[in-house]
DNA sequence: TTAAAAAACTTGTATATACAAGTTTGATTT
DNA sequence: AAATCAAACTTGTATATACAAGTTTTTTAA
């Protein structure tokens, strides 16, 4: 199937930078080479290279040329520098645990979000992770993933143990968009045993409405976080 | 002071969005009539109205025009539905009140934020303010500008209650990114008192900093939030 | 009066061209 | 060898044009 016009441009580009057959600081061929290569104007590849700026997947500097930016930014919410150690720029490894494996549930009562009815026939895949940083439990998130055609999830393994990568790579499902809302609340019994702090201590909870390039399909996270050594960024 | 090209229709029909003299829903002229109204060709209005859609400030529909959005939601933090409303969906009336006036200080010491030199040697603007819901106080903001071309700032009054459209028209700043920091803390006394809750209580401090169409011109502020209540969105 | 068709709009895509302005590269001069 | 200058790139802005495709309004026909 061929497309036409810009559109076609804009994917071939695309899956290029993502599959990373370009990389960050590379520099995309220029405007008047692409235009000869698609056999298109150079207002059309413009026109093209205009959304994937937009996107974030390049910028574009006059006299110089289109430099590509990286894939798309992801949702990830943990700084990678800690509250303290913001001002001296040192970076930190973050490791990522699960401490529930992937299983099929029927969706809890008086779900945060509102459901349709057929995501709640389908019931829900649930699972959860920890976040560490040097061993030290940083974060706890639970995940609710609509069971609508993701036959492979719970029995596969994750990719690069991420769940954005794995939906990518094994369901072709992307991240489009996030809703997100913080509160502070106090440390419940079963969360301070996850974080390893005291019950009442300060918590941050985030709870996550994800948009997907699926019509419909959203994917569900509660998040409680403890920010006494590292801050959350979003 | 006139502005060549795109970018004075682009700053002109944003003016008119943010001012209320175009609502949400409303047409804007086409792009023939705006081209005969600004004498430029109709693919520079093109290009001019582009970048207003990827804003978010207009929608576009083939066959019928160009739709007003509405203002840019961008980096407003309160939601407007309650945590325990949001089921429901009742929508509730945000009030902000300048507890500080704007005035010159000079920037406290161990600033969260590396500064630059020039930035401490022009001092800075300092307000705070409180955002209510039914009389509620829910946030408390502190906020710092550096004093550099903003002459007008603390002599004139708010446009619409609000910073951003302050410094929109009355400035010609734009924002245009933003760095947010989260950490759940326990009130401070300070803090309490202000938000009418009792000290100890879990607090969700939001650090930000605000970029802007200024090249290393940046706003940075501190708030506060009660979130028993509420959710903070981002 | 109603319904269908036509006309008059709207934005979407695409081309070919021109010059401005910033960056890199290579030749020339010192 | 180093500095300078010019040429050859790059993207940025702008125009004028053409037709496609979707929406609204007007006209026409039943």
């Amino acid at each position: 199937m061929t497309q036409i016009g810009y559109v076609k441009v804009q994917k071939e580009l695309k899956k290029k930078i993502i599959k990373g057959e370009y990389i960050k600081g590379d520099l995309l061929p220029s405007e008047n080479k692409l235009s000869k290569q698609y056999g298109l104007s150079r207002m059309t590849i413009r026109h093209a290279l205009k959304d994937l700026e937009n996107e974030g997947l390049i910028s574009r500097q006059q006299g110089k040329g289109s430099i590509v930016e990286g894939k798309r930014k992801s949702y990830e919410l943990l700084s990678k520098k800690g509250f303290t150690e913001v001002m001296k720029g040192k970076e930190i490894k973050i490791d990522t645990e699960l401490v529930k494996k992937p299983r099929i549930e029927n969706w809890r009562e008086n779900f945060y979000w509102n459901l349709t009815t057929e995501e709640v026939s389908a019931k829900c895949i649930v699972f959860s992770r920890t976040r560490t940083i040097d061993k030290k439990p940083i974060m706890f998130e639970k995940t609710y993933i609509p069971n609508i055609g993701m036959k492979t999830f719970c029995s596969k393994p994750f990719v690069h143990n991420s769940l954005f990568d794995t939906l990518l790579i094994n369901h072709d499902i992307e991240i489009t968009g996030v809703i997100q809302k913080f509160r502070a609340v106090t440390a419940s019994e079963k969360v301070a045993k996850r974080l390893s702090i005291s019950k009442g201590s300060p918590i941050l909870e985030i709870v996550r409405k994800l948009a997907t390039n699926r019509p419909d399909f959203f994917i569900y996270s509660f998040l409680y976080c403890n920010t006494d050594d590292f801050t959350i960024e979003a």
